[in-house]
RNA sequence: GCGGACGUGGUGGAACCGGUAGACACACGGGACUUAAAAUCCCGAGGCUUAACCGCCGUGCGGGUUCGAGUCCCGCCGUCCGCACCA
């Protein structure tokens, strides 16, 4: 009887039917009950609702789904849950654009990605969906932010902030990227505005330190937010100016430097053209004003900044040297000093920094070197174009000299330390972040409000617990540019809690990875009337395996970190965690070959995948169009893109071929970590398999013994290897499940398919209870990766329970070992035959073996051996 | 410029702690089944040499350590990513 095709998109219904029934996609309430052994929360990166599901989402949430079914095949209480990131700016592009209410399209969007997240097929528990831009969610967020207010840890400053000419709005500097906004894409202009932060630069040593402990994150992350944090160690020195040269007022002036060891290499001072100094400066000197308008001026694009040419202007002020009071220095106002960073003025050594050496080169100022590089000749060394800033031996440094680097900055820091000016001591150690606050103000509409009024009399007002949630209204208008809250003409009126005058809200909403900072721990019970349920919270976190793009290896997932450790410290501690998420995977993109012809004006005119034709292949593949044959140009393989038309559509995939399909065609080839190339090829040979499984398990459930069988007493060899090989197998596939190489375990399913379709043709001893033996496991191996197609086959396999349901099949240790192993055998290190023998073999025993091989007697060329290695069940090396 | 990762057949990739390089899959070639095709099944395949065996070469390039190196060390080359006036 010939087999029916597996069809994959109608049984997928079916089973999910099934599981909805059994609402086997719980993770049980709050502390979960669904297995007794240890909590195990998986969770992935929560969308945003951008309207459809792409390949990316497809990949990340399989390989989540994955290791929580198989977490729970395991044994483990598992939580996976899924939500929505759900303000931003596209749904207000949407409003404007569509005239809708940016919550309608937001909502509308849900709805259409639920339902192809379950299409696909994944356990998630959906009674714990949460969407941040729902008042039951943010109206916890507000009570953070008013709990971090009261800490210090969320305040009001005036500062340069990045403005997004495009979004209009304020970005942080962790969302301005080459310059421009990470969403938009425009340039970033510098402005000044009154805004919100978030004091994360009073964790940057715990946020540094603590990356230590993150063992199960990549490498990678955590030197990007070590990066990022970026820590350096310092001096402050106090220089006192010269008398008569200074304005009124200015006495001295604080530098910071990590390389006080250079100090007899300096040769001026520079300030930033905002400092204190400079302005007063320019008070009385009209040419030095003009040059710090025109530095500002250059300062409103981060673009400009980058390119500028070094600049500076003469203040006429002198410094004096801190260890020779008869040496003083110029003091200039440069455009490479940075007013907010260190103390905004830095002391200069040409000879040792690239920018000062610039600098002194533009403006013939002297250029000593104070460092001799190790294996420089002392006589001959000089400094041309290019500093030297490593570490050596000091010269032309009176006392220093003859010390190395590290001896000089210890011995000036402490006699700086001991030295004083106006009875303070002139240097201080002071170790200085690159990080800076987290400005959360966005002149948006669609985020969470902060809930504060401003009150001409009582100031910026936190709204009264009582009065939370501060709810966005319904009726904005989306027809400007600009806030649509700022010109409400209604909601942001309100009285003053405190004297009950009439005051107005705060009209700025909050950056949505705010939103995304704790959702991980609402998850842990969504529906808690506080914030974060300490005791939902105690039980499930950290999140055990957290997925996502490494894309978030900065902005969201240090964001978290400190947002997690801020909530903790005002009022909504989590046991003594510090660290929401002990395992961080990060995954590769999905990437596709582009197309395109040269339109008129010489730029690419896209094609989607379905509108090309192919002809050839190898060198010769080339592309046409699908309705007139016309050549197309085939581009490179980048990542998914609207713009550029390369991307697929799961939804097609799903319909075509399945749910099961897609997700088997996403774990396979690629390691996870590194970007997957999407081809038809490889959709289609992921298809083939479904149906090669379907029929071997077919027959093989013709051929197998019945269920619950006792297992027989003695196997024929051809049962044997098979059973061997199953167990094998299912030992590597949990441990490759387990570290997330879901391509290798992909393999060895193959390879175990390929064994047992060798056997189905065989038979012996123990032969049908062994083909069960082995159906059911491959089938329970699937199940994590294809669980609707696990299913089918488990139901033909006889059984009327789920799969899903199955604990995962043990391994017999006593199968995982070899009677006889199969050895290399070299001879001075090549590789000359192999040599099959018992693995109880002596080394002795072994050797002879090896010896007695006429491929060794051959290469020996009547040579005595002089030695052989001996490696037990690996390889036996001859030399001679 | 600084920091990091990577480099294996025609392609994606595998190789535990230094121990048979190329598992598995794609593409390709040959065969079976078929009137034919699709589907399926079987076989082949790193390169050079050879009728075949044998042999030689082979994990970006050059050196080194080792009985033995894709794996460790040094120096180059290339690709990708992150940061970038941070004093």
């Amino acid at each position: 009887m010939a087999t029916e095709r597996y069809n994959a998109p109608q049984r997928e219904k079916h089973w999910q039917a099934v599981w909805e029934t059994a609402r086997k996609n719980q993770s049980g309430p709050d502390t979960g009950t669904e297995n007794q052994g240890p909590k195990c929360y998986v969770l992935e990166m929560f969308p945003y609702p951008s309207g459809r599901i792409h390949m990316g989402h497809v990949r990340n949430y399989t390989m989540g789904d994955v290791f929580a079914r198989y977490k729970k095949a395991r044994g483990f209480n598992v939580l996976h849950p899924m939500g929505w990131d759900a303000f931003g700016m596209p749904a207000e592009n949407a409003a404007i654009e569509r005239n809708t209410h940016p919550g309608t399209w937001t909502y509308a969007n849900i709805d259409a990605m639920k339902a192809q997240l379950k299409s696909l097929g994944f356990a998630l528990d959906w009674d714990r969906e949460l969407a941040t831009c729902s008042p039951d969610y943010y109206r916890h967020q507000q009570k953070l932010f008013l709990d971090l207010l009261e800490k210090g840890l969320a305040y009001r400053k005036s500062a340069k902030v990045n403005w997004d000419p495009v979004d209009m709005t304020v970005l942080a500097n962790e969302q301005v990227i080459d310059g421009r906004g990470w969403r938009s894409g425009a340039l970033v202009e510098q402005r000044e505005l009154t805004q919100w932060f978030f004091k994360i630069t009073h964790y940057a040593e715990e946020l540094l330190e603590a990356l230590a402990t993150l063992d199960k994150w990549p490498e990678k992350v955590r030197l990007m937010q070590a990066n990022w944090i970026g820590r350096s160690d310092g001096l402050l020195v106090r220089w006192s100016l010269q008398n008569g040269t200074a304005p009124e007022g200015h006495k001295e002036l604080q530098v910071y430097t990590t390389r006080p060891d250079t100090l007899f290499g300096a040769s001026f001072m520079a300030v930033a053209s905002d400092h204190p100094l400079a302005k007063a400066a320019a008070e009385k000197n009209p040419q030095l004003q003009a040059f710090c308008e025109e530095c500002r001026r250059l300062g409103t694009s981060v673009a400009d900044l980058e390119t500028a040419e070094k600049k500076g202007f003469d203040t006429g002020i002198r410094a004096v040297h801190p260890l020779d009071a008869d040496w003083t220095l110029p003091v200039y106002v440069a455009n490479f000093v940075l007013m907010d960073y260190g103390t905004g003025a830095i002391f200069a050594c040409p000879s040792g920094d690239q920018r000062d050496l610039d600098f002194a080169r533009k403006y013939d100022l002297p250029v000593v070197p104070v460092i001799l590089p190790p294996g420089a000749d002392k006589d001959s060394f000089e400094i041309t174009n290019e500093a030297y800033d490593g570490d050596g031996t000091m010269i032309n440094s009176r006392f220093l000299d003859g010390l190395d680097t590290n001896a000089a900055f210890e011995e000036v820091a402490s006699r700086l330390e001991k030295a004083k000016l106006d009875g303070k001591p002139v240097g201080e150690r002071k170790v200085n972040f690159r990080l800076r606050d987290w400005g959360i103000s966005r002149q948006r509409y669609w985020g969470c409000p902060i809930p504060i009024i401003h009150c001409e009399t009582c100031g910026a007002m936190p709204v009264p617990e009582k009065d939370l949630p501060v709810k966005l209204p319904e009726d904005a208008s989306f027809d400007k540019p600009g806030n649509p809250l700022e010109r409400h003409p209604t909601w942001k009126n309100v009285d003053c809690p405190k004297c009950g005058k009439p005051a107005r809200r705060e009209t700025d909403t909050m950056d949505t990875f705010v939103d995304s900072s704790w959702y991980y721990a609402r998850f842990t019970n969504p529906k808690a009337g506080v914030p974060i349920d300490k005791d939902a919270a105690a039980y499930w976190l950290p999140v055990d395996q957290y997925i996502g793009g490494i894309e978030h290896a900065i902005l969201h997932l240090l964001y978290s970190r400190f947002f997690f450790r801020a909530i903790s410290d005002s009022g909504h501690p989590v046991k003594n965690l510090r660290e929401p998420f002990a395992a961080l995977f990060t995954q590769g993109m999905v990437t596709h070959e582009t197309y395109f012809q040269h339109d008129a004006e010489k730029k690419r005119v896209w094609f989607e995948p379905d509108k090309v034709r192919f002809e050839g292949d190898g060198k010769d593949r080339k592309a046409v169009t699908i309705d007139g044959g016309q050549p197309i140009e085939i581009g490179d393989i980048v990542k998914m893109s609207k713009s550029k038309k390369n991307v697929v559509d799961p939804d097609d995939i799903i319909a075509h071929y399945g749910a099961d399909c897609a997700r088997w065609f996403m774990l396979s080839d690629s390691p996870p970590e590194r970007d997957v190339q999407w081809t038809d090829e490889g959709i289609a040979a992921a298809g083939r398999f479904i149906q090669r499984i379907w029929r071997l398990i077919d027959d093989a459930a013709d051929k197998a013994a019945p269920v619950g069988e006792k297992p027989p007493s003695t196997f024929s060899p051809e049962a044997e290897a098979l059973r061997r090989a199953t167990h094998k197998a299912l030992d590597q596939v949990g441990r490759n499940i387990e570290g997330l190489r879901f391509n290798v375990a992909v393999a060895q399913l193959y390879e175990l398919s390929n064994a047992f379709s060798g056997a189905l043709s065989k038979s012996g001893d123990g032969l049908a209870w062994t083909i069960r033996e082995t159906a059911e496991i491959i089938v329970q191996m699937l199940a994590p990766m294809m669980p609707h197609l696990a299913e089918e086959c488990w139901a033909r396999l006889g059984y009327n329970t789920l799969v899903s349901k199955q604990p995962w099949p043990c391994a017999d240790p006593g199968l995982l070992v070899d009677d006889t192993v199969t050895v290399a055998v070299q001879v001075n290190g090549k590789r000359r035959d192999e040599l099959t023998i018992a693995a109880s073999a002596s080394n002795e025993e072994v050797e002879a073996a090896a010896l007695n091989l006429d491929s060794v007697q051959r290469a020996l060329d009547g040579r005595k051996p002089k030695k052989v290695i001996v490696v037990p069940k690996r390889i036996v090396n001859v030399v001679g």
